[in-house]
Order: structure tokens, then sequence, then C-alpha cells
DNA sequence: CGTCAAATTGACAAGGCTCAAGTGCCGTGG
DNA sequence: CCACGGCACTTGAGCCTTGTCAATTTGACG
């Protein structure tokens, strides 16, 4: 990485140039963005549906969520996110929201106008390339989600949703894949699985009394790998490397 | 429109051209790509999981999905495509499929190489925006698609679904909302909904008795627009019109 | 007229939901 | 330092939506 100085760009720099190799007058134009810092307590809305959205918002610490909500309130969440992503490419080209983006932890996010970075894509075409490849790597794993709510059972989806969440957080360097912190509630996996927070309970008991996972509090260790990535019917394939 | 020939572009520079100005040499550009014509029994794989793909795949007549298989053999199809719809602009940035593609109905594609699509869009900026948003647009659908299967209950998913279809079916000029030919099966809507085919015939069924629906063999006429809106939940502003 | 895939219907089983009660943990205030 | 309150977690019992299995009908096409 470039300039050694620690910013809130790192994490949002380390996964772009995974795979798209970036200059560093490329990465320099990026750091030198004009950024706005921002925090919000666990819980809050960042984003929500038909807000006109005028600037880009990057998470910097903590986790969040992308949601939509069903007419009588039941909520889906389509999409968990660590330090380092982008919580709204899409504003880009469109401006209304049509989702949810909220935070699941206490976190920090730094915005920038839309207007700057449609200008840094504009005159550095390899920096749109690389976004572009981060909304592609987006919707591959949108589609597997949908297979996970529409075609697994409820111990599969959760077992599947704890492997691609420690997938991400060790991409992040958030933990390995074997030990890490689960920031949600069973409510939040429930709502991200298509179940109700009772029944991701009970399939967490199985788990546990299987000896797949081990729990103690919201720190999950997984303990048979290869049980575990059976049981989830995970192939992590679809979490192209820059996701 | 440009030159005033049929061709197998019109229908995908229509939808395009929706949303973004492109002006004649763009779409001249557009037109002037080669391209290799192919057609496709009903039930025909164009892109399977794990395929290098070289080729950029354009549907010109007839209809066609993604799906994902689970290990259990259980498939989830995850967006149905009309004339028009490019079946793979993913594989601009990536090089192997993730998912399945395949035909519902006999169909005419036309294939051009990545490459020169990708040449392309260096040259021209705006047609790499077009593109860009037309992932954009099908990854909020894929979101939406999350909500249907995950948080509503069988009649409202599916009646969700034939509105999504309907509309996508209008864009297209293939029917009016009110009255338009479903080119799959109940399996196929089955496998789409996260049901069974059995089930999906019971809600049909109840729709038809509510009078929301009117069916004769696989045309559908939505008898009730603004109940079947509410049945379904349907607001379409997750639609990006250029989708 | 025969064949085959799709649609339809019924009976029954089961996975997951609802409702309800109780437990544990942690931050706050006295 | 302890008591309290709130939220998340845990567990049980019974119900309901949807799945499974199986038989039958319909429709398209050769």
């Amino acid at each position: 990485m470039a300039s050694s100085r620690a910013g809130p760009f790192d994490a949002l720099l380390r996964k772009l140039t995974v795979l798209n190799k970036l200059n560093e007058e490329e990465i320099h134009s990026i750091r030198s963005l004009p950024l706005r810092p921002q925090h919000f307590k666990a819980g809050a809305t960042i984003i929500s549906t038909g807000q006109l959205v005028s600037e880009c918002c990057l998470l910097v610490e903590g986790y969040a969520c992308r949601h939509k909500l069903a007419s009588d309130g039941g909520r889906q969440i389509v999409s968990f996110h660590v330090a380092g992503d982008i919580l709204d490419v899409q504003h880009l080209l469109f401006e209304k929201a049509d989702h949810n983006v909220q935070t699941i932890t206490d976190a920090a996010v730094v915005f920038f106008p839309m207007r700057d970075l449609r200008r840094l894509i504009e005159e550095r075409p390899e920096i749109g390339k690389a976004l572009w490849r981060d909304c592609l790597a987006d919707a591959s794993v949108l589609r597997e989600w949908v297979l996970n709510v529409g075609r697994r059972d409820a111990k599969m989806r959760i077992a599947h949703m704890l492997c691609e969440f420690a997938a991400k957080c060790e991409a992040a360097g958030l933990g390995s894949p074997a030990h890490f912190m689960l920031p949600m509630t069973q409510e939040d996996i429930g709502d991200a699985t298509g179940l109700t927070s009772v029944h991701v309970n009970r399939m967490l008991r199985v788990l546990t009394d299987e000896g797949v996972i081990a729990r103690t509090g919201r720190e999950i260790r997984i303990a048979d790998w290869p049980r575990m990535k059976e049981v989830a019917d995970f192939q992590p394939d679809y979490l192209h490397p820059a996701a």
C-alpha cells in the first residue's frame, strides 16, 4: 500500500487492489477525496428508502447491513457490511435509495460528494472499473443469498450465513475463519435468513450440540470447518475475492 | 432510434436509451459489433457455472432465466429475462460464470466477443455508464427478490413475481400489464419463489378464485390491478426504468 | 389416436411459526 | 457496591403453512 499513514480509505483500497492493479497516482487520488466523517450509534439508519442521495458513504469501522421492509413490517436483510465496504455505490447512477442501510454496531463512516467520485471515475477509468467490479461481486453475493433463503432449510441457511460472514471478516482482517465476532443479534440473523429469532436460536443450538460450532457469548468458533462447509453447502467461489 | 432497419440490438438499445442519452455515433458503434447469432431450444443451458466466458450473450427473442443449484439438487431461479436483456454483463469483469443461464422457451441470441465490448466501453464511456446502470438495476431487482422469497407468504410471493414479470414484459413491448403470456411452467414459478409446483398451483387457484387474476392456459389477465398490487405488495420503484 | 409433459387435486406429514414464560447479561442510577 | 431495568437469549407446547406422495386430468403435438 502506498502512503503508510493510516487513513479512512485503507480498508477500501486493500479490497479494491486485490483484483485491480491501481497505480500510485490512482490510489493517491482516492485518498485525496474531500470527506466528512461521522459516527452512528448501533441501530441507526444511515440511508432510508426513497431518500435522495448525493454523498457516497464508506464504512470505516463497525458493522452495517442493508435491508428492505415488507408491507407487514417484516424486515429482510440483504447484506452485511464490514470496514472498507462502500455502502451505496448504486447512488453513483441512481438518485433515490431503494433500500435502507442501517448500522449493527456503533460505526464510523465517511461521506464524500458523489459528484467528486463521478469526476474521479471519468478521469481515471481504472477506478471506475474497480468499483464496477465491486458492484458485480455484490450482485453475485445477492444471487447466492436468494438461493440460500429460497432453497435451503433453516440449519443450512444459518450455517451458510455464518460461513459467508466468516469469509468476509477474514478478508477484511477482522478475525480468522475459525474464530470471529458476530456483531448481530439472533433477530438480525433471522431477518437475514428469512427465519424467526426463535428458530435461529434452536438451530444454533443444534449446530453447537453437533460440535460444528462453539459459542461464547457472541464469539463464534467454527470447530469443524470441513463439516461446517458441508452442512452449509458453502462454496466460496461466488465471493469474487474483491468482495 | 437511429437506423430504422430492424436488428438484434433494437430491444437492448431501447432499454439502454431510456435513461442514458446515447448519441448516434454511440448507437452506431453498438450496432456495428461483430456478432454470432445462435438458436437454443427450450430448456437449453446457455451458460453454466464454472464455465470460462469470453463472449457476451444478448437475448434477441424468447425467454430465459438465471439460476443456481443447491447441493441437494434444488434449483433457485434468480431472474427472468426477455428480449433485449444482456445475459452476462458480469463476465465483462469476471472470467468464470458463478451461475447458470437457461432458456425457458425456444430462444434466439447473439454472441459477440467480450473483448470488443471492453474496447467499446473504453472508447465510449457513456456506453459503459449505460451498462453499469443496467447492472445496478439488476442488483436492485435481486434485493427485492430476496425480500420476496425471505419475507412474504406463498400467495404474495407468486403475486409479486407475476407483477414484476408483467412490468418487465410491458417495458419490453411484449404485452400490456393487464394481459400477457407466461412462458414458464408452474415448476419454474416454484423455483423462482422458493415453493413447490404443487403449492404454486394451489395459490394460483386461490388468486383466480378471488378474481384477482384470470387464466386461460398460460395467458394471464390481471383482472383487478389495484387489488393485485396490494396482494403482491408490489411497489415498482425498485425496477429502475432502464431495467 | 397415442404419448408425454404439465397442471390439478387430495390426504397426510413436517418444518418452522406463534405465543408464552423464564433466564442471563450488562449498563445505569441510587 | 448493589439493585434495578431492559434487552437479548433460551426453551417448551401447540398450531399452521407448506412440502411430500400419489393419482388423475388436461393439453399440445406427432
